[in-house]
DNA sequence: CTTCGAGATGCAACCCTGTTGTATTTGAGG
DNA sequence: CCTCAAATACAACAGGGTTGCATCTCGAAG
């Protein structure tokens, strides 16, 4: 599906700004942090960024996950049917910080106490990716 | 166990601040911010506690989640057989911004891509817990 | 008990992530 | 083409956390 068509369906204004946010999203594929937006698209405010990626949030074309550094990431929503968010656990790299989905996996049952309404639940699974372990090797 | 005898099993120097955190510690009995701690004992700098935090950290006797506030939250082992970390999952009230460790519940076993070292698993539910709820419902 | 050095502390300054306020611009419907 | 709500840019700010460095203190050795 087209950046365009994305927006459009989900009711929200076709700017440049959302054009480019959601184009560069899909085209890594992987959670990416508001800082690596800015980077790949310098053309852009650093608010706008963040304000752009709050509302493909709200409008559920992306959800959003924390990194162990303090700082979120988004992914696009590929899949209409995915229950996002809630919906699966992510693996984040220590080293460079990449973060990827783990589709095809779910989030387990957890017992909560007496009176706690969940909202969501999160699990992150850290350690080093491939290349940098290679990287590390060298 | 005693907050002194703590830090001398772990091999770390017993000074005036690991003792005031530990003890603050073991008497919260839940994940704390610094930010919490430096309130609660308001005589020591905030660097000290961050490093004091590192120090219990690194000599295994605390454990430490991220909230979904960008704040990490640090919690005494207080079981010598525990193994944390990647020990239990978390509770987090999204409006207290209260942490409780829900201990008797292990982390699931979650499959990763080849060659991915996994260092660590962080699973955090987030929600309203009991009593932010009843306030809420005033 | 005194000495002494590694390690811990306090302070100041700094970086990074994220938010808020406001003036200006822009997109989409009429 | 016009209009106006919504979106953007810019500046300033807030909070969490880190770093560098001078000073202090624990605890071991004598």
């Amino acid at each position: 599906m087209d950046a365009r068509q994305r927006l459009s369906a989900a009711g929200l204004r076709r700017t440049a700004a959302r054009v480019l946010v959601t184009e560069r999203m899909v085209a890594e594929g992987r959670p990416l942090t508001p800082a690596g937006i800015c980077e790949a698209l310098p053309e852009l405010d650093r608010v706008t960024v963040y304000r752009t990626l709050a509302s493909l949030e709200g409008a559920g074309l992306a959800h959003k996950v924390q990194g162990l550094d303090g700082a979120w990431r988004y992914c696009i929503d590929d899949s209409e049917i995915s229950g996002c968010p809630g919906g699966h656990p992510h693996l984040l790299c220590t080293r460079c910080g990449a973060m990827a989905c783990l589709l095809g996996q779910g989030l387990p049952w957890v017992a909560v106490p007496e009176g706690f309404a969940v909202q969501g639940k999160q699990l992150v699974v850290h350690g080093i990716c491939a290349s940098c372990a290679a990287a590390g090797a060298r």
